[in-house]
DNA sequence: TAATCGGAGACTGGGCTAGTCTCCGATATC
DNA sequence: GATATCGGAGACTAGCCCAGTCTCCGATTA
């Protein structure tokens, strides 16, 4: 439950690898293009077009067309939240349907339903969470850790 | 991004409707069986019948069979949190495929994939939330509140 | 001018969600 | 004990959306 989408995963990963080269230490840095984080992680490379064509719709990172072109990160990794990352792939945050009623269906549950204000108030929760975490906090991940399911967190502990 | 089934806000509705009949103080406590809760919300009848028997089966509610059958809370509205609910109805908590690889799919970006780290927190985090929460605190939801998409939370602030 | 990049649209297969239909077993009531 | 009312469970379907592919175009650099 509650999954991101894969291109929301390819679009994180895209912008860790971007700021890596943009910012990182190792390398000199320079513009990345589709093809190059396509092999890196193993991603269809049209597919991740188009994920970084929205994210450059969405002015978090720049393009630059031609031969020698890719993208560069609009701003600073650290000005770079997770929640902006997905609405711009995922469209925007809605726990409910009835949050964002765009093509005017109507929520049938809507003249008892009891429980549309408690879960606004998860919803804006996990907004806070992941606007709160950025492409930079993001960066200190060590990679090919093996992970269990959800280890502690079992039953209702208050 | 990040919606909730359907059939997991039934389930939600359907405990909070179970408790109020159950604990609440306006009628006497009885128990309460498909149907009336499927016209209560307008939801489908066997849709919600689904829903309550898996439920029943996670051991969230006890059912009784029978003529006057039907539905009560297996434990107190505070001993149930929103997480358990999710987990019976939508299955185990997985931002990301790779947390659960059940069918053996394996992870294409795997040996260079440097987000499953930090996402783990993010999705421990929205565990925690969800697992603070029970029914007992969304009883105190009112109906039929006008509900803006998100007000506050724009822009990274830190 | 040609090669290399991003931009953008149409298209498709498959899986999942939501919902329906049907039959069965359990049990209260008369 | 017969019957009506409940939950239990499985098969089935329509439709949507995700993931991925293909194709063509425009921009830019060498």
């Amino acid at each position: 439950m509650l999954k991101f989408s894969k291109k929301a995963d390819y679009g994180l990963m895209s912008l860790q690898y971007i700021a890596s080269v943009q910012f990182g230490e190792v390398t000199r840095a320079r513009i990345v293009n589709t093809k190059e984080i396509a092999e890196e992680y193993n991603i269809p490379t049209e597919l991740l077009a188009k994920v970084l064509q929205t994210l450059a719709k969405h002015g978090i990172i720049e393009s630059h067309n031609g031969p020698k072109g890719g993208y560069l990160l609009a701003r600073n990794a650290g000005a770079i939240s997770i929640a902006q990352v997905l609405e711009a792939i995922e469209g925007p945050l809605g726990i409910t349907d009835c949050y964002h009623e765009k093509d005017g269906s109507i929520c049938l549950q809507q003249e008892h339903c009891t429980i549309r204000t408690p879960l606004l108030k998860v919803q804006d929760s996990i907004y806070q969470l992941l606007n709160n975490m950025t492409i930079e906090d993001m960066m200190g991940g060590t990679p090919l850790i093996t992970v269990q399911s959800h280890p502690a967190a079992e039953g209702v502990e208050r």
